[in-house]
DNA sequence: GATGAATGAGATTTCATTCAT
DNA sequence: TATGAATGAAATCTCATTCAT
């Protein structure tokens, strides 16, 4: 019994999992619109049942696939907070989350494509809360932070928003680079980005 | 005779002004994927015909709405060029980026979709030229200029491409805050970002 | 008044002319079904409702088309009925069909296509009267005259039915030849038919 | 196992079996162009999505159908080849093509159909090779063997051309005939037809 | 668990026809 | 007479989903 149920437990979750990094393939290859249930399933080498039979609905996979990478991002974001000052942490803030999209790239931008299209039935987009500020939160506080520990020039609220949003855009656009761009060199990014952050945070000096 | 010709080549302009218009509205509130030419129709209170009748294919209608977006801006953008500084220089670019997504919003928001969305039978993205720099080519002569104008701190080629890229992301960021967040005040993010960038771009003070 | 009626109507039949001759040739090129009433408007270098405006329906001015050359052959065939004996009068009969078929061979091959295709909201086809057998008539009659005057081989009235509808399709065969195969030579094939047909009805020498 | 995998190849080659039997019957009914796809679901009692399912394209049914007829053709023809002198075997041609367009009359007859409107985008005939003279081929070396064992009277290379040329129309006219004529006797047509070219072909007697 | 089969909604597009000008 | 504009029906095709096996 047991053993049939694990065995069941783990072949759903060896195809939920084979079934799910097709569909970031697709989605990365074809675009969100065409990533159908039928493409999937001839990626996969199985029949279209099979997808539904394991995800529902075509929503509740896409919804599966977003989710799995906060999973994946709230592990890997955890090791962030460790550094002694302001300035080093904004620096392995920007290497980190590099770093995880390097190491995801396509299931980052998967769900870089979901988020922008995956829309209910009246058109409004399911993932876009546009009050939802707790994206620049982080950086945020790390510019706070710099404000009392003395690592930055002086920022007030207003600028670290913007300067947390232009931080935020800067690294998604990374994502964007590496599908498109063979030839786009994440690393050297990364040491641009933080020298270029460090020019637009750091103290002017005497 | 050139009222008849300057008339019927004023409706049809209207109309197709209409449907376009119509067009870039739907895709602003329902996303590209839904945007179809049935919804266009009925939010233009005309039949699905009128549409093919002005523009033969669906495609074409899209092609035409990034196209106007292109005239506009290269229009707007001429402007640019009289500034005496690199420093003035940069602060107009942001500023006038700026000022032509809040004039043009939706159809700056519509032609993003487009962007992202379109593709080709094989799924390959029609406007999307992965090594394609030319809109990074004016930021980045302008920090050239700065470097020789003194305006700036001295700035590697290197690095200013990854600041291009990065000034680029946080203006086209405020187009999807403009659609998604009506409270969304871009004139303080132009002065904010300009801030910013002299900070990043500024000599620092002896 | 006059002048202005006659005017009128000279230009009325000149513009049906040319829209028939437009048809024509938009179904040899394209087939019945591509010949679309935009097609012939856009080969015509006309909008489409002046094709509607001269020919009411579409269906009209395909039976304009069929009449005309219903008329065009019966003047054309009434030059047949001179010959002294059946034997010349068959040659003469193979001759003047394949005369006419070349003097109007886009306007056949149209017509073929017309009534091989046009059908009613049924299905059913408008040009084919199965119990019709008025086309062997002219055929069956030679080859009755053939045994009055000596000039056959006898041939039962059985017989003399195959013979005719062979006779017939051989003729009409020489129209598709024609419009598909260029180098299609006519005069030849009128010849060997006629050799054929003299030793297929041809009393045996003693 | 052997079960199921025949089974499933079962259901889908009767239901393939069955959209072409029907749209076989809609296209001799219909035509080719009324022949569509809904007319054909209708008939069949099954939704459009069931064509398309087991056909992709309404072309790939289209193209299934003619080449079902080749093969059927292709072995039912090849029982030809077993008479003893070129007259018998000229007999033996007639006779077995006419008894297959009378086995597969509705099948003939929508191939028939099928040939003459198949066409592509620019509007040309796709099984319409105008050079193509392999159809008559068969025929001619019938009547060039009848001159080397002494069946026939002397016939030229560009007599056995219009010969076999005649031959083949007064052959498929009988599948026009008896689709469009209940009434239609194939036997006596045959019968009527071998005779028919026996007297064009035959040595006259000394 | 998995598959093939079927469905029905919806998308794009073509087209004959009508109508105001 | 002629035209452009508009309509609505119908055609092909795609696709998410359901279901029996």
């Amino acid at each position: 019994m047991s053993t049939k149920t694990s065995g069941k437990s783990f072949i759903e979750k060896a195809r939920r999992a084979q079934i799910m990094q097709t569909t970031i393939e697709a989605i990365c290859d074809l675009g969100y619109a065409q990533a159908s249930i039928g493409q999937i399933a001839k990626r996969a080498g199985v029949s279209k049942g099979v997808i539904t039979y394991h995800f529902p609905s075509k929503d509740e996979l896409m919804q599966k696939i977003v989710e799995e990478l906060y999973l994946k991002g709230a592990s890997f974001m955890s090791e962030i907070a460790t550094e002694s000052t302001a300035a080093n942490m904004l620096r392995r803030y920007i290497e980190t989350n590099l770093e995880f999209i390097l190491a995801h790239k396509n299931h980052v931008a998967a769900v870089a494509e979901i988020v922008m299209n995956f829309r209910d039935e009246e058109g409004r987009l399911i993932y876009h809360k546009p009050a939802d500020n707790s994206i620049y939160v982080p950086i945020i506080e790390i510019l706070h932070w710099g404000q009392e520990d003395g690592s930055f020039r002086p920022i007030l609220p207003s600028s670290a928003q913007v300067l947390a949003m232009t931080i935020r855009s800067a690294i998604d656009l990374a994502s964007q680079q590496l599908v498109a761009n063979p030839d786009f060199n994440i690393q050297e990014y990364a040491k641009e980005l933080i020298q270029l952050f460090e020019a637009a945070t750091g103290k002017p000096p005497i």
